[in-house]
Formats: structure tokens, C-alpha cells, sequence
DNA sequence: CAATATGGAACTAATCTGGTTGCAGTTCAA
DNA sequence: TTGAACTGCAACCAGATTAGTTCCATATTG
């Protein structure tokens, strides 16, 4: 039943992977290749980043993209904004309960309430957390670097 | 962009009918009426609430459902579980990430330990809420009780 | 026995998700 | 200046999920 979608566990992924690979721009195909799916959902998710002001991306020869601000600047909450853009965590009901009736007519307004609170407080445990702090989390865990190689045509 | 199923919202307005409701039993269509929606969808609801204990149901003339417990001991987190019935809130990867990759490797194991507390977080408040909580907060926006008429066929 | 209820199966339309292809446009380097 | 490599966008597909719907077997009451 109804679970998020992967866009968020992705997006982290995609900013630690540059995280990693400070500076230097990482091309959607590479990322691809790390995160084991198809470039343009890498661009899909890159490009929503980059409308969020998360990462700054070069288009042409040798392009990609990398963090436009420093890892530690980018909490988590954040990201999940980028990709999720403002949808609400609890649906309400998909036609509006019958006004005639006491419960129907004021239960939303009264769910409005706790729905809010819930969602409020995971949010809050997310902006807590930070990309370099999720970075240097998978960068512990890592025995050797690991490479996936570079995917880029060397001259 | 995934927000999460209405059926949660659908479930707590339906005990909050029940609660209103004291111990008659309200039947799929009643209750369907106030939710404006079909009788189908209601039971379909009931159902998964009455496989967690949370109401009772009676088949035949004159049956219906009622709470199988008082509303102050239905916290809004067992009626979340009981419909949602354990979906983790957060996907990860629809594919496992790449593992040769120090970042594909590890990046899940990182996501869990957030993902988890996050959505901890947001269950802590549905465990505190009841639905009596819940039932009052509607009853207190009640004007008048406003019936939506009880759908029984009146002998 | 007849009316009224639940419960389950099956089907539909709409939406979302992830994946895929194709292509126009930009950038860089030989 | 040509060509390779990259982004970004649009279009399309298959699978899953959601809410809604119909139909029927079964149970209970009066």
C-alpha cells in the first residue's frame, strides 16, 4: 500500500554521489550507472534539484553536475521538497464528505489538524539531517573506494 | 506528486461517525452517505478496521458496524496501521543500486537509519491522538447535528 | 419467507511511477 | 570548424495503485 516514491531515496543518492566527487561534474550517465537506472530519471531528479538551487548543472562536452552549495548546508528536508514539490504527506477525502451531515461536514477541518502535526514532525526530523551528514554515513560504511568507473571517454 | 491514500482520512471519519453513533450499528450505506461515497468502498475500510479490532461488525437486517472499543483507546497510529497495513513511508531504490560502487553499496543502509526515524516522528503524533480527540474536535465544529438522515428503512 | 445487511470477486477509469527513445541545443576539444 | 559528449524536453509504454462500480453468495432479523 501507498508508499513514497523513490524520488527522495534517489536525490540523497544523487548528492552524496557528488558529495564524493567534490567539484568535479558528474554526467547523468555516470550517475546513472550508481544509481542502476536510466539517465534521463537521473535527469528528471537532477533537474529538480537544480530548480531547487541544490545543484548547479554545465551543460556541452565534459557537463554534469555538482552541489551548488556545501554539503553541510543542505539538510534533507530540503531535498525531499525539491523532489516531492509540496504534496501533501495525508490525502483527505477524494470527494468532499456530505456538507448536510455534522460529522461529514467538519471532519476534515479536524483531521486538517493532525495530519498537519504528523507531517510537521517527520519534516522536522529531516531538517535535521544534512547531505554531508548522510555522505559521511555511506563514506563510513565504504572498506575501498569502489569506483563504478568513470563512464567518461578518456582521450 | 505520491502523497499518501485517502483511506486513512476515510477510516477515522468513519469511527468519528461511529462514535457519534454510540453503540447503533450504522450500516455501509450510512455511512457511505456521509463520506459521499459508495457502500463498497466503506466496507472495503471496515473490513481492514475490523481485522485490527477496532470495530465490530454484524451481517444480516438491522446490522452494521460499531466500535469494538471505547474511542478514547483507539490511538489514530492503529487506525494509520490498519488501513495502511505496514507500507514503509519512504521507497527506496525501485532498483538495488549499483554495488561496486562505494556510494551505491552504502547508501541504503544510510537511508534506512533516517528514513526510519522520520517516519517514527510522525507516527509518535498519530499515537497520540485518539479518535475520541479526534470525535470531539468534530462535535465541537457541529452547529447543529446536521443528520445526512439515517438511511434506515423506517417499519 | 422476505428484507436487509456483510463480504468477496471481478472489472473499470484515472493517476502515478519508473523506464525508454528520440531529438534539439549547448559546450568543448582536436 | 567539425564532431563528440552532454543536458533538457517531449512523447510514449508497462505496471501498480486508487477509488469506484456491479454482481452474487451468505448471514441475520422480523
Amino acid at each position: 500500500m501507498s508508499t513514497m516514491s523513490s524520488r527522495a531515496a534517489v536525490a540523497v543518492h544523487l548528492l552524496a554521489f557528488l558529495t564524493w566527487r567534490r567539484d568535479e561534474p558528474v554526467s547523468s550517465q555516470q550517475a546513472a550507472r550508481s544509481v542502476n537506472t536510466n539517465p534521463v530519471v537521473v535527469r528528471r531528479i537532477v533537474g529538480a534539484l537544480r530548480r531547487a538551487g541544490l545543484v548547479e548543472v554545465q551543460p556541452g562536452a565534459a557537463g554534469g553536475a555538482r552541489l551548488a552549495r556545501a554539503p553541510e548546508e543542505i539538510s534533507l528536508l530540503e531535498v525531499y521538497r525539491a523532489v516531492e514539490d509540496g504534496a501533501p504527506l495525508f490525502a483527505l477525502h477524494p470527494q468532499t464528505p456530505c456538507q448536510d451531515c455534522g460529522v461529514g461536514a467538519n471532519i476534515q477541518a479536524a483531521l486538517c489538524g493532525v495530519f498537519g502535526e504528523a507531517q510537521a514532525a517527520m519534516e522536522a526530523v529531516l531538517a535535521r539531517v544534512t547531505v554531508a551528514e548522510v555522505a559521511a554515513s555511506v563514506f563510513a560504511r565504504m572498506g575501498h573506494p569502489g569506483d563504478c568507473g568513470t563512464g567518461r571517454r578518456t582521450a
